[in-house]
This record gives structure tokens, sequence and C-alpha cells, in this order.
DNA sequence: GTGGAAATATGATGATCATCATAATAATAC
DNA sequence: GTATTATTATGATGATCATCATATTTCCAC
């Protein structure tokens, strides 16, 4: 029992390191891409020196592949924090709606991970690919459970069709330069959503 | 007369020098991200060596804004090779089957920009994102050509949010590592971007 | 073919990067 | 409070990269 009050006292602080070093990791990979983001300019932003690193993970893909986890699990408590309760269909629209916005748009590194890395996923070794896969999972899940399950309709292809438009209007909009066509595209996938949720509803 | 006669007669080497660089850049860049291509690669890739480069772009972010819009030009040729001759949505049900499809999903380098390059273009300087805001105008004329000019139909916005259910549909099935998943996402934005088509073209 | 210009190759420079060995520091057990 | 151990910092290494100065080669005019 004593070296297990050991090691529980010790975990903390290692741990608390970890996440800090995650929530950096996020935010920057998310805005700059995995690509561009150096081991110790994420360090630097998690308040510490970039040689300690190694002693948290093995390498940077290990980090990328963490913190692409971190990024669904952020995301996971934005959509309950919109949602605020509201149940089925009611509750997509407001997602749907906070997830392709301008806002959503302005802040890559606090917004979902579909929209930002997508691309870059795809070029990462099979641990991004499996922490990537997990999460896309999970908010395919969460999606279908606030659809309907009625005959003849299959819930989780619904999901998947509207997650790529969403991803896809606001990773489109940010690679727009032009304003005005951007806030377009937003607003003509927002509308198209919100129309096929409609149909769903009735 | 001798003077021009003598240019038409220079320049040919020097562009075909420079179109060769651009296809080659315009693969490597699409497959492995801008930020993860090097201008050696590139180089040696188009058969040349690295240090010739500067005589041909003033930087790497030069090239790149210059082979976005090389990937926008082969993606146009793309286009029309596939319709074929056709007319009207059927023209846009056999691109849209063409485009959300395994065998572009996997052949990112030479394949569509919007799929492979949105994340990154998002994080490039200005030049890049024009060159993108270009391409992108041009695909959306050329798909609202081939759409119905009804009243009260927003053929543009209609567009808009088609593209990004494909490039959105393409990129998370690059992401997503297993390959079962990766097939569902295609098969269910492809049936469901047919259906929209239906309901238009009704 | 020979001279001269255009195009490409060679090689170098400084910067950035991931990684790691080792030293310093902080926290806890006794 | 001191020893021990866990955690973080310092500093270095080798690799890769964009960029450029200079040399070499290729092409065309005459």
């Amino acid at each position: 029992m004593s070296q297990s009050a050991i090691s529980d006292d010790r975990r903390p602080r290692r741990q608390t390191t970890r996440e800090k070093i995650l929530r950096a990791a996020a935010k920057a990979i998310r805005a700059k891409g995995p690509a561009s983001v150096g081991v110790l300019e994420i360090m630097r932003e998690a308040g510490l020196t970039h040689g300690g690193f190694y002693a948290h993970f093995k390498s940077k893909d290990e980090l990328v592949a963490a913190s692409i986890s971190t990024m669904f699990e952020q995301g996971r408590d934005r959509f309950f924090a919109r949602i605020a309760g509201k149940q089925g269909i009611e509750a997509l629209r407001l997602w749907v709606d906070a997830y392709v916005s301008p806002s959503h748009r302005d802040n890559p590194g606090g917004g979902c991970a579909l929209a930002a890395l997508s691309g870059d996923v795809a070029r990462l070794d099979s641990a991004g690919h499996d922490a990537f896969d997990a999460g896309l999972r999970g908010i395919v899940a969460r999606f279908t459970a606030y659809l309907p399950a009625r005959d003849g309709f299959d819930a989780e292809a619904f999901a998947m069709a509207m997650l790529a438009e969403m991803a896809g209007a606001v990773a489109l909009a940010r690679a727009v330069g032009d304003r005005a066509m951007s806030d377009r595209i937003l607003q003509s996938a927002r509308d198209s959503l919100q129309a096929r949720l409609t149909q769903v509803a009735a």
C-alpha cells in the first residue's frame, strides 16, 4: 500500500505537464499544421524548455497522434456545451450553425479536427490515422444518436455525408482569401445542411 | 522581326523547364503537402538539379502558388475529359461519381486541389490564397453552367454546398485509416450528392 | 565550327529541426 | 534536514532545408 501511495503522489505532476504539452500541441497543430510546428515552439507555448519533451513523448509523431485525441475530446465537450440539453434534431441544428460559422472558420486552433486536419492526417503514420479514426467514430456515433431511428433511413450514412459537407465547407472557407466568397461558402453550406435536417425531421 | 524571332526561339526551352518543374511540384505538393516537400525533391523529380530552381521561381512560396494554378488547370481538363460531351445534370452525375470515388481518394497527387489542399492553403501567403480563389471560382462557374437556371434557385450556392461535400468527403476518406469506414464515407456522400442532383433535375 | 548568351549544375551558407546525453533542480521519504 | 528519486533544463549533434554565388554546359547566330 505504501508503494501505491508513492506512485499515486508522484504521477499527478508528470500528468499535469503532459496535459499542458498536449493542449499547446493541439492548438498549434490545428493552426499551423503538423509539419510546420516544431517541438521547441510547442514546449515554449506550454511554458517549458524543449529538451524535457522526450521525457513525455517518444517522438514528435507520438505527440501528434496523442494531440489528435485531445482535439476530439475538446470537440466533444464543445458539442455538449453548445447543444445545452436540447434533444434530437434541434440539438443538431444548434451544432451545425455553430460549426459552419465565421467564428469557427476564424479560430482553427480552437476548432474541430475534421475541418482543420483532414488533409494533414492523410499524410501521417498509422498512429495518427488510428487517433483520427477513433475520434471520427465518436462524432458519428454522437451525431447518429440525435437522429430518428426510422426504417429505411441509414442514420450513420446520413451523419457521414453531413459531416463531409460541414468539414469541407469550413476547410474551403479557410482556404479562400476573399472574405465575401468565404462567407458565401459558409452560408450556402449552412442553408443546405439545415434543409437536410428539415427533410429528416419531417 | 529578327529580334522577335530570336526571343521566340529562346523562350520555349525555359518555358518547357518551368512547366516540368510545375508538374512535378503540383504532384508532390498534393501528395505530401506544401510544408513537407522540398525544392530539392521537386527538382530531382523534374529531372534537374536543385540550384537551377531560382532561375525559374523567386521563392518556394511563389512555386507553391504557381503550382496551385497548375493543379486547377489539370482539374479542368480532367473534368471535360470525364463528362465526354454530356450535357446538364448528366454531366455532373458523371463527375461526382468520379470525384467521390476510391480511385480519386487513392491518388491525391493526381487529384483535385480542393480535396488535397484546402487545409494547407489556409496557412499559405496571399499569393497562395489568390491562386486558390481563382481556381475555385472557375470550378464554381463550370458547375453552375451545368445547372438549370430556374427562378428561386441559387445555382451558385447549390454548387458551393455540393463542392464542400465532395471535397470534404474525399479529404475525410483519405484521413481515415480503416478502409471499410473510408469506403463507407465515400459511398454515403456519393449517394447523398446524387440524390441532391435528382432533386434539382426534377 | 566559333563566339557569346542563355540555361543549368556545383557547391556553400546559415537557419531550423528532431533527438538525445547530461546536468541541474524540485519534491518526497526517512 | 538529508538522501533519494522524479522532473525539467542546458547544450550539443547531425540532418534537412531554402537560398544564392559561381562555374559549367548547352544552344543558337553568324
